[in-house]
DNA sequence: GATAAAAATCGACACCATGTAGACTTTCTG
DNA sequence: CAGAAAGTCTACATGGTGTCGATTTTTATC
């Protein structure tokens, strides 16, 4: 609109690529959510983008990276809003906040994250991200425990195991909430939190 | 061989097909060992149960249809021995009676499990067996937190909902503990074992 | 054990999605 | 404005799925 500026406003930093790629990415994700992963074909994404499948594959070398990209840009969300979290603070109030975030998150990005679980299998590239992923939570989980008075180390009663388990009740529980409602995800929230609580002995 | 014995014997109550139809299960369980699902073709079952693609269609509709069937299988005799396992039992003996059985469990049929639970969302057919199957197990871990002494009802920290968190970390924990070995398997069971108990309200 | 129906098998084909290649057009850059 | 880089297109090659009709083998029956 009307830039009557100098000369340095004319800095083009935004290839129309970059535009493109991102246009890809919001349709794919689109398109998951209509259709899901087998449904959608590589035509569908390069339509909904404006362009032929041709030029898709000047973007992306395949159906498999254009997702993994997708997946990539949600879990960067993730991880910035994980590390802008402080954590050191008293366990049970810890927890709670971190329920309440996990549930913010599956809110807002669940259909990726179901689909990131999805594909771990079939492509690599996803499975790292979200594994790499799975540990951030797993060590902060850790951490708390340890905080509550949970004996640290790697033994299957340990922090180490105890947390890893829980992750995985977690991801499972709100991978299924998820996909029914908003409601559900509150009631998994709550049970989940009940079970980190008592697990981390801070039974009232 | 040799079979001097009366008309009766001749009974062929197993017709030839139903020998094929185990032999094309068998290859697409080795085959799902050897390159996983999506590397593994329709022709590759096909070969490998020594018939052509043509004649495997006879058999079953599709590819999915196959894998669908082989998970039936599994799936059944999992649900035969639940059926046999007599569940009325002091809290704490029946819990680790029942992480010991999913132990044996994973142990002897992980591949086709993982297969399942993968394919759930792809595979309506296969999804609806293992929801079944999770609503076994999660009726079997309510019964056993209510004789714990955990109020029953389905709210967020009543039995029936605890139970299902407690249902989908077992099935996660295992998921990924039987990929990598024996001993990982055994390690996740104690800690899932050990936080069932913690739940159950069961802290020595 | 001959025979007709049913069961099983095959090979060829149509279809569709993926990914590749090369030519062409637009946009940047000096 | 000219050349390079970025972006786009159409056409094609490949490979896997599922279908079809013809053909052979098995099974039941007399």
């Amino acid at each position: 609109m009307s830039g009557h500026h100098p000369a340095r406003s004319r800095r083009s930093a935004e290839r129309k690529g970059d535009v493109r790629e991102r246009a890809i990415l919001d349709t794919c994700e689109a398109l998951l959510a209509q259709k899901g992963y087998d449904a959608m074909t590589v035509g569908d994404i390069a339509q909904g983008a404006g362009i032929t499948r041709g030029a898709l594959y000047f973007y992306f070398g395949s159906k498999h990276e254009v997702v993994a990209a997708l997946v990539a840009r949600t879990v960067e969300q993730l991880w910035e809003r994980s590390r802008a979290t402080a954590q050191a603070d008293e366990p049970r109030r810890a927890i709670a906040a971190a329920m309440q975030r996990t549930v913010e998150l599956w809110n807002e990005h669940g259909l990726v994250m179901r689909t990131a679980i999805d594909l771990s299998l079939t492509v690599p590239e996803i499975g790292e991200l979200w594994d790499h992923t799975a540990d951030l939570f797993i060590t902060a989980i850790t951490a708390v425990l340890e905080r509550a008075g949970i004996q640290a180390g790697t033994e299957p009663q340990q922090a180490s195991a105890m947390a890893r388990a829980l992750c995985w009740m977690i991801e499972r529980t709100f991978y299924h909430a998820s996909q029914e409602s908003r409601e559900k995800l509150e009631e998994a929230s709550a049970t989940c939190e009940h079970i980190w609580l008592t697990s981390a002995g801070l039974t009232t």
